[in-house]
DNA sequence: TTCGGTTTTGTAAACGTTTACAAATAATGT
DNA sequence: ACATTATTTGTAAACGTTTACAAAACCGAA
């Protein structure tokens, strides 16, 4: 662990050479760089850069804050950060917040207390409240990805697809194709999450607009993953009066239910069409492959990145949203009611 | 942004007391803890763990770093190394290193200069070459999970499955099953993974142990992806001469060529049998569900941890392992070959 | 040469903490 | 009330950088 400073006095320069050699190397004298580089490696020197971070009040990182690694829907929206993080020197760290488990106390300071440029969030607000975040005079810049919260009131930028008018789609898609008995796997509430509150009303509206009453028995509410929509499927099969097709709050849902479908000797979608939302990697080796909501999560990291680039240009452009459109994906577990 | 400073200013103590009240309440008596505590509240202080961290030369976090946010797999191995994080005031920040893509200046530069208390190394060490690192006089305490390099000459702990082991014993089950025409989805050799070769040595074996001629037709290499497992089946799809078995270094090439394979109009497991490897979370729900070789991710996650803990808190212990026992799961994707 | 201007280098302060050490204050026993 | 000890506070240095500013070295041109 030697620093600047043994550098500095094995190559006969100031501490002041030392740091500008590092930081651009043409700004000294080529007999000196010479000197200087030589007593880098002699020393094997890594610039510190807790010291440096801490000198400038930067630390050139951001950080995406999502609720679980290994959850394949986020691989492209961190992705898509990269790539705009890449092309302006940024890093990415990521964090879990292993939904919500974070102390609001613990996860705030760490977050709060600059060790960061700025903020992706990916999880939803809840374990940090908005107004608890704002209160605090000063913050990094954040951004919200995937969701808003309380939408046009929110402080923070976000950028996302239309939720409710997504679902919407899907629901219209299934009344299209002759569904009248449908179900709805509510993302359990306790997540606090806008984003699954948005897709029930969609969901609710659509209904309405075509005059469907909707069975209250059928809209379940479960953890919006696998082992939810498993949970969810087995209620639902052993029910004496059926949907004849369900809509999911997001595919890992819909890939549980429907393994749980087919498990209790149903047929998909013979039996019970299944439609989810976010269109995962995992739908479209389903079986059958899983129609679904597009949200094209890429594009959804690329936009925050910009966003939060402004923000920490220091561009204030308060709680403007960015809707990123959606788009239906037709495969084949979806079909005509009553066969 | 006020520091320490204002608030000292403000309560009327020195920065010193402000200090003790933050870290250590009760060192300080509490009518100055209340003053103290008073200007916090007015000033917004919240410590700035920049100058904190420089001067600890601590940063209370360690940094798991692996190929890809969004591969299930990875998700229960960060929930073990979380459990003992958490229990011990660790913080974790994880790093992608995007399937080795990032430059290894940039990643060693970011992540040998004291940026972290230390490393669990859940990617191939390729990006980021072992001589390259420990010729580095000074860096972080690393410890590998999931893959060992150069098994029994490398510097850095690990803790790991007996990768050849339990390929052995996946292929000795298929061949127990009664299979003789066997094909091995191999993960694509440039990522330098010491993991899939370990796996390609163990199929040999039991292959060899068995008096099995291995078909070089049927080893195929592709990248260990949903997308890699797609190509290679299509491949052998097309083939006159099919295998009665596969066995895919892992479970996403696994689905991926259950999905094509279904998809040519063969029959998993009647036609072929596919065997996987990882135990991820969507191989259970899969259709067939698949069989597999679980790797205790939580484990791996746990003990490597510990042994970071270890590390960190300056036991040398160079390079020694720690081998966790895996397990062959009994699914449905494989049965006994020609019927 | 010598001078002016330009480029390269050195000096020293600053960033916001923590922490040894000294100083001051409170608590205790007589 | 006093001496002694224990507790609480303040002073100041240190961590390793970066960067204004001053000083020095260099380079041409006269």
């Amino acid at each position: 662990m030697s620093s600047i400073k043994d550098v500095a006095k094995i190559a006969r320069v100031s501490i002041a050479t030392v740091s500008r050699y590092v930081n651009s190397p043409d700004s000294v004298r080529a007999p000196t760089a010479k000197r200087v580089k030589e007593a880098i490696k002699k020393t094997g020197y890594e610039t510190n850069s807790l010291a440096r971070n801490f000198r400038m009040g930067k630390t050139h990182q951001i950080m995406v804050v999502l609720p679980s690694i290994g959850i394949p829907f986020y691989g492209p929206i961190v992705e898509g950060v990269r790539k705009v993080a890449d092309s302006v020197g940024y890093h990415i760290l990521v964090m879990e917040t292993a939904f919500n488990s974070v102390e609001f106390d613990d996860f705030s300071r760490m977050v709060m207390s600059k060790q960061t440029d700025g903020i992706i969030l990916l999880s939803t607000l809840s374990p940090f409240k908005e107004p608890n975040i704002t209160a605090n005079k000063s913050h990094p810049p954040i951004v919200l990805g995937l969701e808003s919260i309380s939408t046009e009131l929110s402080h923070f930028p976000c950028v996302c697809i239309d939720n409710e008018a997504a679902a919407r789609d899907a629901t219209q898609y299934l009344i299209g194709l002759g569904h009248r008995r449908i179900g709805f796997l509510h993302g359990s509430p306790n997540t606090g999450s806008e984003l699954t509150k948005a897709r029930a009303v969609g969901f609710r509206n659509a209904m309405a607009a075509n005059d469907i009453p909707v069975n209250e028995d059928w809209v379940i509410k479960a953890p919006i993953t696998v082992e939810g929509g498993r949970q969810a499927a087995r209620q639902l099969s052993n029910m004496g009066s059926r949907p004849t097709a369900i809509f999911c709050a997001n595919d890992e849902m819909a890939l549980g239910a429907m393994f749980e479908i087919k498990k209790a000797g149903l047929r998909v979608p013979e039996d019970i069409s299944v439609m989810g939302f976010d269109n995962m990697l995992y739908g479209e080796i389903s079986d059958p492959p899983l129609s679904t909501i597009e949200q094209p999560a890429d594009k959804i990291g690329e936009y925050s990145m910009r966003r939060l680039l402004k923000l920490i240009a220091g561009e204030t452009g308060g709680g403007s949203m960015e809707i990123i459109p959606h788009r239906l994906i037709e495969r084949q577990s979806c079909m005509k009611p009553g066969k």
